[in-house]
DNA sequence: GAAGAGAGCGCC
DNA sequence: AAAGGGCGCTCTCTTC
């Protein structure tokens, strides 16, 4: 639950909300209210109350079914940040409500409201043959309700619809605004109004708002923070008071009363078929993800946490003797190197910067450079939260949050700790279970073929199917300053000899796709505007559909306020304003890195239905990448499973792709990036033996 | 004293 | 007027 800060409150049930799309407006025609056992909830706790509830569910012609849980936690928060962070496997399930919907003809329909103690385990498993209904179960952030079913050890079930899901989705990018967009805005009158629109972001996705949009009513919003709490506090053996029964009973059956208006509104803003096909099959699979969790080599851990303490101090003492005391002040660096006065040498934007690619050219004029850029990497290393031993759950492993829809693109992000974004050189810290095996497969290049697919090049698609396209890519724009051998070289061996060439083409490439100047372009590149200039001109003529292609993207999406992937989940724009440069790059990146969202996704749930098979599992989503973990006489076939299933979701979408995995599981021993699973261990054993 | 902004850096 | 998209995390410095 969101707590405001003081005033907020006060400001919000003051402020209209935020004009909501067009879509939700008619929804208000739909058939409202019509539930004719909303007040009779049968409360189940004993064998006998079950199976007349199950016998109920199959006799009758149901239409779909809320469900919804109340749980505690056995194992009290982690805090990170103030902010308390619970286990998931820790998770308690106390009642589980069903609410089963049978629609009756024409337009009302029957709910039959149950709400179940299962903190006797026994009962909760004849639960069962109810969630192998082929009906659609209904929650409002389904992801609490699997991981309760999980540890229930009940089935999920075949059919989901989860409407904290479809409101993410039909609400993307909404009201998100930019830095630059809120200082704009701040100087206007209606600086007010928006601003609480943003606070009111934070809010828009619970159940109660959401009853809201849609005109559902929901009787205990009021009470609903008091309730929550008094189930976290739930003694196990007390029994449940009429009003924690209701309360359970009513959000299945608010989930319940969503469905058809939710359904209406994304069948209206076309998200429907991403909803079924994409987003609700991977809200299991993201759910399982979180719960398989991921091992974290204890000791290790603990000798990277402690290589910190030993190699800082030194390199601390040497910037100290230079005149540095904190190396992680700017005003200190601006004074240190104004003293020296080569403070001009990091002016950028009007001020000055000494952040690495600023700074790593520089290293002959000044000997605290390279120190600073040691030290900077080094406490970067040993202060991550993955060292944080307090989040190995009772299972031993870490159980990250992945998010599912939490970037407005439709990729997920991952926190606490962001196993997405965890330094290489610390990947190998993530170990598998004894007699197990770590391996990940990764899609080579796709966001270059998916922008191929999607802008309709045949020039780049053709590039893209031939092997390495970024060798491809440096092969023609150095081709003057290339042996004429190496101009035709393939693209495997151009990458071995030409790295750094092929590295700058990387981003350039992508760079260029989605709006990248040439006043980016120069400094990436080392060379001079015009160059730039050129150069961009040059790419551009090479792929003159890209071009159009990407400049419709930009225009067309700007008018009718929102991009689109290819599976149809759309990005909104937060305003009607003129178009800004911002705006105009994310609405040619959105269909590329939403689409390749969508591939990926697609891929991950038919893995997490085959692994089965082999008892591997799916530990860590990596925007293009799976790793996962098998037991090791399985550990070959499942890469080559995942590689070809990886492949095929790509070419299900955008037949005229032929895309390549990379396959890593050279050393299943730990994650690890190319392999390199050595370095940290001899990282830390440098560390130690400097001690 | 705590929250937020900004800078910086890691990942794709 | 700024100058490529999407994230999360840590630290410093400012502000209320």
């Amino acid at each position: 639950m969101t707590t405001l800060l003081p005033g907020w409150k006060e400001v919000l049930d003051k402020t209209p909300q935020p004009a909501a799309p067009d879509f939700t407006k008619q929804l208000a025609r739909l058939p409202k209210k019509t539930s004719k056992y909303l007040e009779a909830v049968t409360f189940v706790d004993s064998d006998e109350g079950l199976d007349a509830m199950v016998q109920l569910a199959c006799e009758k012609p149901i239409g779909w079914i809320g469900f919804d849980t109340e749980f505690t936690y056995d194992r009290p928060p982690v805090i990170v940040k103030k902010r308390e962070v619970v286990d998931v496997r820790s998770v308690h399930p106390l009642l589980l409500s069903i609410s089963l919907v049978e629609p009756v003809i024409p337009d009302s329909w029957k709910v039959y409201q149950f709400v179940v103690d299962v903190r006797q385990r026994d009962l909760a498993r004849r639960l069962t043959p109810l969630f192998q209904l082929a009906v659609p179960f209904v929650a409002h952030f389904a992801r609490a309700e699997l991981h309760c079913l999980w540890q229930l050890q009940l089935p999920e079930p075949h059919i989901l619809w989860d409407t904290w899901v479809a409101e993410k989705a039909l609400y993307l990018g909404l009201y998100n605004l930019n830095d630059q967009e809120m200082k704009y805005i701040s100087d206007t009158e209606e600086a007010d109004h928006w601003q609480s629109a943003k606070v009111a972001e934070l809010i828009r996705y619970s159940l109660v708002d959401t009853c809201r949009r849609y005109d559902v009513p929901y009787g205990l919003a009021q009470d609903k923070e008091q309730l929550q709490q008094s189930f976290l506090q739930h003694d196990e053996n007390d029994p449940f008071t009429p009003q924690q029964i209701d309360y359970a009973a009513l959000d299945a059956t608010a989930a319940a009363s969503l469905f058809l208006p939710q359904v209406t509104a994304a069948t209206r803003a076309s998200t429907l078929e991403h909803l079924i096909q994409i987003e609700m099959p991977w809200t299991v699979v993201n759910a399982r993800i979180m719960w398989n969790g991921v091992r974290i080599d204890p000791a290790m851990r603990e000798r990277v946490a402690q290589a910190g303490p030993v190699l800082l101090p030194e390199l601390e003492r040497k910037l100290k003797e230079l005149g540095i005391g904190n190396y992680k002040s700017h005003p200190q660096l601006q004074r240190y190197f104004e003293s020296r006065n080569l403070l001009h040498a990091f002016s950028k934007k009007g001020g000055y910067s000494f952040d690495k690619d600023q700074i790593k050219n520089l290293k002959h004029l000044d000997p605290a450079i390279p120190l600073l850029i040691e030290a900077k990497r080094i406490h970067s290393l040993t202060s991550d939260m993955i060292l944080t031993p307090a989040f190995d759950g009772p299972d031993g492993r870490v159980h990250a949050d992945h998010k599912q829809l939490a970037a407005d693109s439709g990729r997920n992000s991952c926190r606490h700790p962001n196993l997405l974004g965890l330094d290489r050189t610390m990947r190998p810290l993530i170990v598998p279970d004894v007699g197990h095996g770590i391996g990940e497969v990764d899609l080579s290049q796709i966001e270059i073929g998916v922008s191929a697919a999607v802008y309709g090049d045949e020039r780049l698609t053709d590039m893209f199917n031939r092997g390495d396209v970024y060798s491809a890519m440096a092969q023609l724009f150095f081709a003057d300053n290339l042996p004429p051998e190496d101009v035709v070289l393939a693209g495997a061996a151009f990458k071995k000899k030409y790295s750094k060439m092929r590295d700058q083409m990387k981003t350039c490439t992508l760079g260029i796709i989605y709006g990248l100047t040439p006043h980016g372009l120069s400094p990436r590149l080392s060379v001079s505007l015009q160059e730039a200039e050129s150069l961009q001109r040059r790419f551009m003529d090479l792929f003159p559909t890209l071009e159009k292609a990407l400049k419709d993207a930009s225009h067309y999406g700007g008018l009718r306020g929102y991009a689109a992937t290819h599976s149809g989940l759309r990005r909104y724009r937060s305003s009607t304003a003129k178009i800004s440069n911002w705006e105009s790059n994310w609405l040619r990146n959105h269909p590329v890195q939403g689409s390749a969202a969508d591939v990926f996704k697609a891929a991950g749930i038919r893995l997490d239905k085959l692994y089965q098979q082999y008892a591997a599992r799916l530990i860590i989503p990596v925007h293009d990448a799976f790793v996962f973990e098998a037991p090791i006489e399985h550990l070959l076939m499942v890469a080559q499973l995942t590689a070809r299933v990886m492949c095929e979701a790509v070419q299900e979408r955008f037949p005229q792709l032929r895309p390549q995995c990379e396959i890593n599981i050279d050393h299943s021993e730990c994650w690890n990036k190319d392999g390199m699973a050595l370095a940290l261990q001899e990282w830390c054993d440098q560390a130690l033996k400097a001690a």
